[in-house]
RNA sequence: GGCCCCAUGGUCUAGAGGCCUAGGACACCACUCUUUCAAGGUGGUAACCCGGGUUCGAAUCCCGGUGGGGCCA
């Protein structure tokens, strides 16, 4: 591996998004690259608007992406919304920058106006797939006369770039190397169209330029693109960025990410209860490792080891199971506290407010619960499910678990239960952990039978922490009523409102 | 089709010619712990795409092939 240049003159870098629709997995790892980079060096992160296609513009979400982005940590120097010293950053406000600059190409005979016809060229096209040759413009206009040109005057054109027919442009990629294109293989491409607005390439070279970039971090997919945005640095007699194409990121079948491969959308994942800290740690370790091999790494740490010379080279398949696994680690290791604030949102999805349950309070405090809960949750929603008995009483019981431990005789040991436990003077776990062992001793049954009867009447599942634990969260009375209610339900089957 | 990029277990990766009997993590399997489910602990299966070079020595360098991806239409 090399190893990164970094000139002197302050880093700038930028993420330039089309506003057309909320943010991506592959949008949000190039943003947090370019975050990294400017963090590590001390550098500006600008925040770029690439929002010329008004068709494919999606209304407000350049608001939204930007609010998405903030939610992983992710925050920029200039752009948009913060304003700037080098804006507009928006590019739809830039065109008279991008008119002045393709008018300085055209007036240095870098460039030329073409005026074939759709007709022709797709007419030289066909002509050229036939003959095996790739599609590429014969250069007719390039040579067109004086007086030719006079001719045409008026007419519809496109302004095409000038390329010199030898030579190579190299691109000195810092994470590939150079990278070298034969000028022979480009043909003289259209930089502005018909209706003289100008095309991708030149946008980005003249935004780039103005804002003073030092390096362009962006996808793989770009690579292609780079020895045409060279040559027009070269053109406009500017001198061009540094460039580090990063991995892009693909699906488990190695296709590129979409839509129709679910969960892509940075929302999603929040959705489903992922934290964007473990978010931004997964997308972090994609085609980025640190010295230290380290897995758990937040924001800040990741600003502080990043480098561009450890990137990988090659796309990286992105594994849902893992950002789990990172999740977990998380809600697992966290500050208790921490972690309770989160859950909030996904309690008050289920109609739950700790400090107003539906029915208790429960004996434990919040932080209490969320700790008690937490070890078995891999995401906030298995967390917040997990905590909903505390809050909210029991209304379903497991089927499986009725099926096993609901069945004859079971309401008469739950009113037995209830009975033993009303004279219960500790509800510690410890002591009622004693209690059960000396009851089951005295009814002559094994523990399970009475544990598990115990655990699916006070929280309606078959699953949770330790069941005394769990009694001790809730309160004698929380835990009696409930088993007595249990024990009327296993009764009274006509009584009970239809299942779905 | 042309050009370009890439190639270590299923996945993310470590690896800068001898430290490699290829390391870590996720996933998976087994065992263990256990009142359930997790979590934890222990162990295990599993990779240098293929073929040629260069070299005393190649996962690492070079060439070719194959495969995957991207760009241009």
């Amino acid at each position: 591996m090399m190893t990164t240049n970094v000139p002197a003159r302050a880093v700038r870098v930028r993420y330039a998004p089309s506003p057309t629709g909320s943010v991506h997995v592959g949008n949000a790892h190039t943003a947090l690259f370019n975050y990294l980079f400017s963090r590590r060096h001390q550098g500006r992160f600008v925040y770029r608007l690439e929002d010329t296609d008004k068709s494919r513009e999606v209304e407000g979400a350049a608001e939204t992406q930007m609010a998405q982005l903030r939610l992983l940590g992710i925050t920029w120097d200039e752009g948009p919304d913060v304003g700037g010293p080098y804006g507009p950053y928006r590019q739809s406000e830039r065109s008279h920058r991008y008119q002045e600059a393709l008018e300085r190409v055209e007036a240095a005979g870098r460039a030329y106006r073409c005026y074939c016809t759709p007709d022709r060229l797709a007419a030289m096209r066909a002509e050229q797939a036939q003959a095996g040759r790739p599609p590429r413009y014969d250069g007719r206009c390039r040579h067109l006369s004086e007086a030719e040109r006079t001719q045409h005057a008026g007419e519809p054109h496109v302004l095409r770039l000038a390329v010199p027919d030898s030579g190579e442009t190299v691109v000195a990629d810092l994470i590939r190397g150079d990278v070298r294109f034969q000028h022979s293989e480009l043909d003289d491409f259209v930089i502005r169209k018909s209706d003289g607005t100008p095309l991708y390439n030149f946008g980005v070279v003249v935004d780039d330029h103005e804002m003073a970039i030092t390096h362009v971090i962006r996808g793989d997919e770009h690579l292609a693109n780079t020895p045409k945005q060279l040559l027009l640095y070269e053109a406009l007699g500017w001198e061009p960025p540094l460039f580090a194409h990063i991995p892009m990121l693909l699906a488990a079948d190695r296709s590129k990410l979409s839509k129709r491969h679910g969960a892509t959308a940075l929302v999603d994942f929040l959705e489903q209860g992922i934290l964007p800290e473990a978010l931004v740690n997964y997308l972090g370790l994609l085609g980025f490792s640190p010295p230290d091999g380290r897995e758990m790494l937040e924001l800040d740490e990741l600003s502080q080891v990043f480098d561009l010379a450890r990137v990988q080279r090659s796309a990286a398949v992105y594994d849902p199971k893992k950002l789990e696994w990172l999740n977990t680690q998380y809600i697992k290791t966290w500050p208790a506290a921490r972690v309770a604030e989160r859950v909030r949102p996904q309690l008050a999805a289920r109609g739950i407010t700790p400090e107003d349950p539906a029915e208790g309070p429960p004996a434990i405090d919040f932080v209490g619960a969320v700790d008690l809960v937490r070890e078995r949750a891999h995401t906030l929603v298995d967390l917040a499910a997990g905590m909903a008995f505390l809050y909210a009483p029991v209304v379903t019981y497991d089927a499986a678990g009725v099926a096993k431990h609901f069945g004859p005789g079971a309401s008469e040991r739950l009113r037995e239960l209830a009975a033993a436990l009303e004279s219960a003077s500790d509800w510690s776990h410890d002591a009622l952990e004693a209690r059960y062992t000396e009851l089951a001793a005295q009814w002559n049954v094994s523990r399970g039978a009475l544990i598990h009867p115990t655990r699916l009447a006070v929280t309606g599942t078959t699953v949770g922490p330790s069941l005394f634990a769990c009694l001790a969260a809730l309160g004698p009375s929380l835990v009696i009523a409930r088993l007595r209610r249990a024990a009327q339900w296993i009764d009274e089957p006509l009584a009970r409102p239809s299942e779905s």
